[in-house]
DNA sequence: CACTAAAACGGAGGCGCCTCCGTTTATTTA
DNA sequence: TAAATAAACGGAGGCGCCTCCGTTTTAGTG
């Protein structure tokens, strides 16, 4: 199935390590995209054992391209940030602006479900490791700039809003306790936010 | 994520939930002991199973006392923090006013150096728990205080000098890298502020 | 192609974690 | 002091972590 292997984590233009073997490039895809998942399912302890058999890798081949387990989850980490932005720009090619914003702050529904799944883990590395906070808050949200600007510039939702504002908006998603209806609350809460940035749009 | 009642051990003193049987209690006093000195020589991963050994007991009874690294981990650090809080009376009632806020400076460098051998862990614990940032860092700083006003009042250390700023020039300790002569760096540092304390006091 | 060196693979093995439960011990009661 | 019972003990067993190294695969080269 794996015709096509998803864009790769590490981008072997700028300062370049040095390029992976087809099989290890294959493999290490492979497992980043089997670790989300089960990060996604059973929380940072997922075994990794269980990942490997997974993959379909031994688990020697897991730890040589993740030493430990904080390395993997900063990959997935990436990742799913990469994922974010890819999709925002995707969106906006192929909807509405409106829509576009829409179904991306949808998926950022998902991709705060995974953060919260990361959470014990994720706190220790975003703290210890600056470097990965700032990359990642930062694209985040300049992705988010950009559907909110072209939205209102569009007229489909009102130009009196700022980005950060709906930012700020979404930080209720993060705070809320994490009840089994989470997501669902959260997917109304995008809702809601969206009717509250159409109303009295001019387009 | 569950958060447990603060759960003080050691003393059946103090406001007891329920007196611990003899072997017990003695189990329990064993296991912090050790644990105490195997986090300070192995760092927070010291293997639970060597010192339920070393205790004496079988690794069942550590659990049963102990039901997390976490937990055990913060006892020892409670300790470490009682010990500490005894230890500033103790040396007030033995010694010059001024000789034993020296000697408690160089304890509490010790306690610093534990401190950083569970640093990742306690910073999980410290933020997770907030109730044991408050009671410990306050306990210390009030320790401390007294120490201070004590040989300021008995003229040993010159009267200008506030706790708060000598736990300011303390700061150093923690931030210091952590070098293999961290200790001795420290221990100087130390000395050096109490010259500089010392200087033009009036006794 | 055939060959080779380098790269990658994978899983056995050793160790630590943690649970479970049969055995032992402290304390209470008579 | 002896019996009863609640509390504590301890270690075997099962599972996951991670390392080490013999085997396999890939990417060059003639």
């Amino acid at each position: 199935m794996a015709d096509q292997p998803p864009e790769t984590d590490e981008k072997p233009e700028s300062s370049a390590p040095k390029p992976l073997r087809a099989d290890a490039q294959r493999n290490r895809d492979k497992l980043a995209e089997v670790a989300a998942q089960a990060f996604a399912t059973d929380g940072v302890d997922a075994s990794l054992e269980e990942i490997a058999k997974r993959a379909g890798v031994g688990i020697g081949t897991l730890y040589r391209h993740f030493p430990t387990r904080e390395h993997l989850v900063e990959v997935v980490y990436r990742r799913e940030v990469e994922g974010l932005c890819q999709a925002a720009e995707e969106l906006a090619r192929e909807h509405p602006a409106d829509v576009a914003l829409e179904l991306w702050m949808q998926r950022f529904v998902d991709y705060i479900a995974t953060k919260r799944g990361l959470a014990t883990s994720l706190r220790v590395l975003l703290t210890t490791n600056s470097t990965l906070f700032s990359d990642t808050s930062g694209r985040v949200s300049s992705a988010m700039r950009g559907l909110v600007e072209a939205a209102a510039a569009s007229g489909k939702i009102r130009a009196d809003v700022d980005a950060s504002d709906v930012m700020h908006a979404l930080g209720g998603i993060y705070s809320a306790p994490n009840t089994p209806d989470w997501r669902e609350r959260s997917g109304r809460l995008v809702k809601l936010l969206m009717d509250g940035l159409r109303f009295g749009a001019r387009g």
